[in-house]
DNA sequence: TTGAAAGCGCTAACAC
DNA sequence: GTGTTAGCGCTTTCAA
């Protein structure tokens, strides 16, 4: 068995009581006994029951985030800076994956909330209802996603499509594609806002699509149907669903950008590696992943008067996948 | 606070004793009283408190993975995998990135262990008694890394870099450069070691380069080391360093596969997306990941007398990243 | 087959 | 400033 805080105190020649305080509530002791109870630690290497400590104070230094899929680097970026900015304050990180199953997602919440403080949740299929219901079970701070009453670590998706539309129109696209992401999903809705504004505001002749599934596959079946549509430019949901796009082209032999431009959103990282390099929004991932944990920390001793949503920028990154139109 | 053992205890009228053994071992109770007690407990909506139940049975129902880089795909396929093996068993699982560290890499097993059964450790950097001194700590299966003692989920690389070499002779090449990734990595031993043994039996002129940050900014760096070189073909250590590669060789004017041709190593989702498409070799991530809960899981009930070692298959894939050298 | 009670490792009153 | 003690939610003897 692991060496207990009952070794420590033996050691040390003090109560268990004393120890504890001199680990946590080191101004309770005083300082001569704190350096030995410290010094007794680190000769038996102690470390803390974290399971029993929390049963008695009710924080776990746990918190959890679930994602709809690890296999999708947007999400990953998201939780590389959140196990990050949670390890520096001391916690520690689970994970679930829901595969994009709503159910799934709020189930996963449930079940880690026994043994987190908070969680980060990036869950766009997830209904309004569902969120709050969830809400109830653990503190809970919403990534890309916005709903009263939820802290939020946001990304100004709507601001990033607006830029894209703009570029395009610049260009001289005046038909364009734009390829949906899953219907219910905040994040397509917010893009889509986005889209809808910059599109009233130019007069472009919009082509609605999909939804389709936000994967390479579904980038895949969505470009056959917007080369059907005749457009010149083809706005993806997201750069997964571009990259499909660009191989479909490339298959049925119709060039990027010559015959028509395509744009992504997220820019993830090997959506740069493509020939041509994908056109797309940058969206501020590992931001908003240390940013979530913050709000979650700060939520978790605050009184809650105050909500916060804090939006990140996004950016658009021009690269060889959009120039003027032929005609 | 939430439901417990002693609220169901009372809805059933029955003591917490019996509530627990319905729960836990069900054979002990009286059929029609376990079945007040489950009916209560789902009334209830009653979820153990686990880090209790911890407390008492030295087991957490949680296991840990820690990896060297959540962005790379290579450890975030590993993770899904994982992630769902040990949903599907009911454990729950922590996640921690090293980012490339090896100090990191035992802290945070050691800070793991207290709770955690065991840890899925992908650690190609620790040294061999570093390795062991962490196992000191709590249950290690290692991934893609082999050691006496230790359990291990394995993909055979050598095997598969051995197979590249065989492609290329078979095409024509006779003078190959290797970029090396980090040289005290287990896995970069492993494909030089596959390759070492294919270059000597085809009689093979090798140029043996780097070690090189197995990043894309280590492929862009290798890239011109490689064009000086001479050679005819460039075989990357793996994809993200080959991906690299191919950037840099776009941006000077070099041609591939017609100047020179290149292989990576992962099979990268993304690295078939490229133009043209990477001919690499995919390794089972998901099949390795899925092992490795699984040897975890049985080593935990296990005498260890036995220690498994599961090799699985790596398979080489040709796409348009190689053709015959010009000269 | 069930209940009473001890106790896992720790913190938080409450005494001193 | 420090020790004693109760008890967090649960499982597991030990009796009945």
């Amino acid at each position: 068995m692991a060496v207990t805080i009952r070794d420590v105190a033996r050691r040390a020649h003090v109560s268990v009581a004393t120890v504890s305080r001199a680990l946590t509530s080191p101004e309770l002791v005083r300082p001569e006994t704190r350096t030995r109870v410290l010094a007794a630690a680190t000769e038996l290497g102690y470390q803390p029951n974290r399971a029993a400590r929390g049963l008695i104070t009710g924080k776990t230094g746990n918190i959890g985030i679930v994602v709809p899929d690890l296999d999708n680097p947007f999400f990953t970026g998201v939780l590389k800076a959140v196990q990050a900015r949670a390890m520096q304050a001391d916690y520690a990180v689970f994970v679930a994956d829901s595969d994009e199953d709503p159910v799934a997602e709020a189930k996963l919440v449930h079940a880690m909330a026994k043994q987190v403080d908070g969680v980060v949740l990036c869950a766009p299929g997830l209904e309004d209802s569902q969120v709050y219901e969830v809400a109830g079970a653990t503190s809970l701070v919403l990534l890309n996603r916005r709903l009263p009453g939820v802290p939020a670590a946001l990304m100004d998706s709507a601001g990033g499509m607006h830029a894209v539309i703009d570029h395009l129109v610049a260009l001289g696209h005046h038909r364009v594609a734009y390829l949906n992401g899953p219907r219910t999903s905040w994040s397509n809705q917010e893009r889509r806002r986005g889209l809808m504004k910059a599109v009233a505001k130019h007069g472009v002749d919009l082509v609605d699509l999909g939804p389709f599934a936000p994967r390479y596959e579904g980038g895949l079946q969505a470009a056959d149907l917007a080369v059907a549509a005749d457009t010149t430019a083809i706005v993806a949901y997201n750069d997964i669903m571009a990259l499909g796009v660009l191989a479909r082209l490339r298959d049925r032999g119709i060039s990027v950008p010559g015959d028509v431009s395509v744009t992504g959103f997220d820019d993830l990282t090997y959506a740069s590696l493509c020939s041509p390099a994908l056109t797309t929004v940058a969206m501020p991932v590992a931001q908003a992943g240390r940013t979530a944990v913050n709000l979650l920390l700060d939520w978790l001793d605050s009184d809650h008067t105050d909500v916060p949503q804090i939006v990140a920028e996004t950016q658009l990154i021009v690269r060889g996948t959009t120039t003027p139109p032929k005609r």
